[in-house]
DNA sequence: GCTGTTCTGTAACATATGGCACATATCAAC
DNA sequence: GTTGATATGTGCCATATGTTACAGAACAGC
């Protein structure tokens, strides 16, 4: 007769899936609520606002959209949540074996088994990005690079440099003025300079947040281009600066792995690339017969 | 490289065994405290000491006795729980079904739509991995590059050298005398001419098979070299020449990925660690140490 | 009985909290 | 530009919060 039918599904779903119709400012504290989940949320309002980067009535207007009528109310939810997500019951399903049993250990192969057990943690990695990455986020961020940006540039840190490397390489191909910019606060500054009111700028800040990484942003950002970051789950710090954050899973044991993180690169690169039409598909060939021209020169046969 | 050692014991359990030595009112807080954990400790000292039916100060000698210093530094703890409680991680063991269509394609969302195509064709690459590449071979592979070699020396075509690139920043933090050669047949040749007998040369060659892989695979043969070659299931020209060969799945519509590319090379370098023991341990101390040393030169505060 | 000890609740206080009105900033359309 | 509309932060207030000091209750040993 009375009181909860069935069980509710779980807030951060509901959040993650609204993103889109959130404001800026709201959508910051969405996304930190989202990456210290739900900590976050069981903190006070001024805490929330802090860690987000915006004020106590911001955090305040998100809840009234989301249908709550006080914080308090809010946070019972949050704590209901995390009472069921902590009964014997969840905690017995987390202590289950194996979840994907992708690649049977193959006996008497040693050597073999860790390479398969690495494998198939990476591939759950990959699976796993749709439910990291906001879907009005990627939309947002296609949406920007598609709607012909005057110039984009693009950076990385000390490893993930070279997953910067490749998407902008993908980009080139397929729309104009794309910098990659290896040392952005050194030699490659000038790209940065370059960047303007139409400029988008693409950044990588991974684990260990580089101060470097705050750096570009906030340099990016003073000259007025839109920023999209791509960072762990647990958020970099220049993440309440970005006008778009998307965070990928990196976790593993002994070593973090890049194949979200590439994966959700080329996946852009792609949606992009149906996103700009016509045009990419004009550079593309220019592109092609360019390469033509260089295999010609370097590789002589 | 991936922090959190060894996992705290729930604050619940360290509650329900001491129970005997507490007080009878402070027995009732405790009580409600497992009843309705953690959200009863996530609630006001007032509330809490109201369902335990004692006062405030009861429930703060409980947490003095517990030895937490004040009742936010309590409920900071219980919130961490909570938070690795509903961590993605312990979530993606909880829900089994589900098998992969986690976001539904959203109806008018057409830059999504795209890029969750993208991002399911890329796992599913990643998931026939174990299927493309020989157990056996990267058994060898794993064993060769374990088996302390004098000199490692790695490359790639236009493209792969990025996947190269990162391949061998990875096993230099494993083993000693990695190269990277970004040019193998010009200003990096003399990386392949110190290559001898001992030496075990891995060769990154991808679709359009570069002519320039085959001369370096012939080259590192030449000088008594174990050759790794890594390269498409059409196979390389370079493949017959080659020790070992390692072929992975690439093709896409209208773009193919390096997904599949990139965790082989990953999962590849985490055997290798296994394989090594010891002396990559200590290795990556060692790394780690000057990586410290290189932010604190280049990244100042 | 009394005495010393341990346990527990009441009262009071400085502070942090959630909430709100209002001013400013931001942005799109003209 | 100028104008509306929306989005965002600041300052303020009533209140609830955690914490402490203190007084009474319960109970042991004698």
């Amino acid at each position: 007769m009375t009181g909860t039918l069935a069980v509710e599904r779980p807030l951060r779903d509901e959040i993650f899936e609204r993103m889109d119709e959130l404001t800026p400012a709201e959508r910051k504290v969405a996304r930190t609520l989202l990456a210290r989940y739900p900590a976050a949320g069981l903190e006070s309002t001024a805490a929330l606002a802090g860690a987000a980067g915006t004020s106590k009535p911001t955090v305040l207007r998100l809840l009234d959209r989301l249908g709550f009528g006080s914080y308090p109310e809010f946070q019972d939810r949050l704590r209901a949540e995390a009472t069921r997500s902590m009964s014997p019951l969840s905690r017995a399903r987390a202590h289950r074996p194996a979840p994907r049993g992708a690649n049977p250990p193959r006996a008497g192969s040693p050597g073999n088994s860790v390479f398969a057990h690495a494998v198939g943690h990476r591939a759950r990695l990959v699976a796993r990005l749709p439910d990291t990455v906001p879907p009005g986020e990627i939309e947002r961020a296609v949406a920007l690079l598609a709607g012909r940006p005057k110039h984009v540039v693009i950076s990385g840190g000390y490893f993930s440099r070279l997953v910067a490397r490749m998407l902008a390489m993908q980009l080139d191909q397929l729309i104009p003025n794309v910098d990659y910019a290896d040392e952005p606060l050194g030699a490659d500054v000038g790209k940065y300079l370059r960047a303007g009111r139409d400029s988008v700028a693409i950044v990588f800040d991974l684990r260990r947040h580089e101060l470097a990484a705050k750096e570009v942003v906030s340099m990016a950002k003073a000259r007025g281009a839109s920023v999209i970051l791509i960072t762990d789950e647990t958020l970099s710090p220049s993440a309440d600066e970005a006008d778009i954050v998307l965070p990928v899973a990196l976790d593993g044991v002994p070593f973090d792995s890049f194949a979200a993180l590439l994966v959700l690169a080329e996946s852009l690169a792609e949606a992009v690339f149906h996103g700009a039409g016509e045009a990419a598909i004009e550079r593309m060939a220019d592109w092609e017969r360019s390469v033509h021209i260089y295999r010609a020169l370097h590789v002589r046969g």
